[in-house]
DNA sequence: GGTAAAAAAGACAAAAACGGTCTTAAAGGG
DNA sequence: CCCTTTAAGACCGTTTTTGTCTTTTTTACC
């Protein structure tokens, strides 16, 4: 219940990887496929989006390649994986449109937006830096 | 992202509607399903899968249905929901299988097992009772 | 015993999501 | 112009989800 996909998967083990390497530099996206065991073709899909949203900045052509969009300190968990799942929904009546009729009175309800609380607040306490360095956050 | 699969909405439903009823009483799956807006042969299935975890009890023939299998107070809702959906996994190396074999110098890894902590805590707070008796349990 | 009422069990299937690949285009460097 | 690299999007096989349908078994009641 409640998994994460292999993109998801994925995308956190890309971006941390760029996180890893010195700021500035530009990394091939088929070196970061190598080093952490993901398919290149999909991890350039999944970094392709992370540039539309400012995660990432890219350069093409020769000695083209991806950095951080912003200082690793300044992107959070939280960001990367809404990035590629979506918002953080473990039910439906806490989307817009999954309205089942029967929120207001419904009393799991608030049980499903606790949760999604936590989920974010522990997403949003980690950031980039803290994984690439190893900070113990927990 | 980690979104509850409708089979686990309703099986919530289904089963809150059984720990509403008076403690003793059969209920047919068929008025389950109607009251809860649940297709009645999904829930058949679901309440199949809860009566051999003895969540409910059930007796078939003339007058037969569910009840709960024992008091509501005493069923969670993470039990609820782990029975139809299996273990909370947030990510894939929190399962036995699923190892990537990074685990142990993972610095992504103690967050989702964290986060794993976090929603079991949550759902283990929370029984049928609390749910069928609208108790503010946040 | 016969019949009707129910759950149990399992096969079946359409639709969606997942987990990618492939091709073509665009941009930049030399 | 040619090579490298990302961008964009079509495409596709597999798995999961979300059910339905049929048959069997159990039970109550007449
Ligand atoms: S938890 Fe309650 S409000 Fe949310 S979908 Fe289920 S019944 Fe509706
Ligand atoms: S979070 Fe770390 S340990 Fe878990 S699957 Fe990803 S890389 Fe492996």
């Amino acid at each position: 219940m409640m998994e994460l996909t292999r993109k998801g998967e994925y995308a956190i083990r890309g971006i941390v990887y760029l996180a890893k390497q010195s700021p500035g530099k530009v990394i091939l996206v088929s070196e970061v496929a190598e080093a952490t065991g993901v398919p290149q073709t999909f991890l350039a899909k999944i970094f392709q989006s992370f540039a539309k949203l400012g995660l990432v900045n890219s350069f093409r052509g020769t000695g083209g390649g991806f950095l951080l969009g912003r200082p690793a300190a300044k992107i959070t968990l939280r960001q990367v994986v809404e990035a590629v799942e979506g918002p953080i929904i473990p039910n439906r009546c806490l989307s817009d449109e999954g309205n089942c009729g029967r929120t207001s009175e419904c009393t799991v309800h608030p049980v499903w937006r606790r949760i999604q609380e936590e989920i974010a607040a522990i997403l949003d306490g980690v950031t980039l830096e803290d994984l690439a360095k190893g900070k113990k956050s927990l």
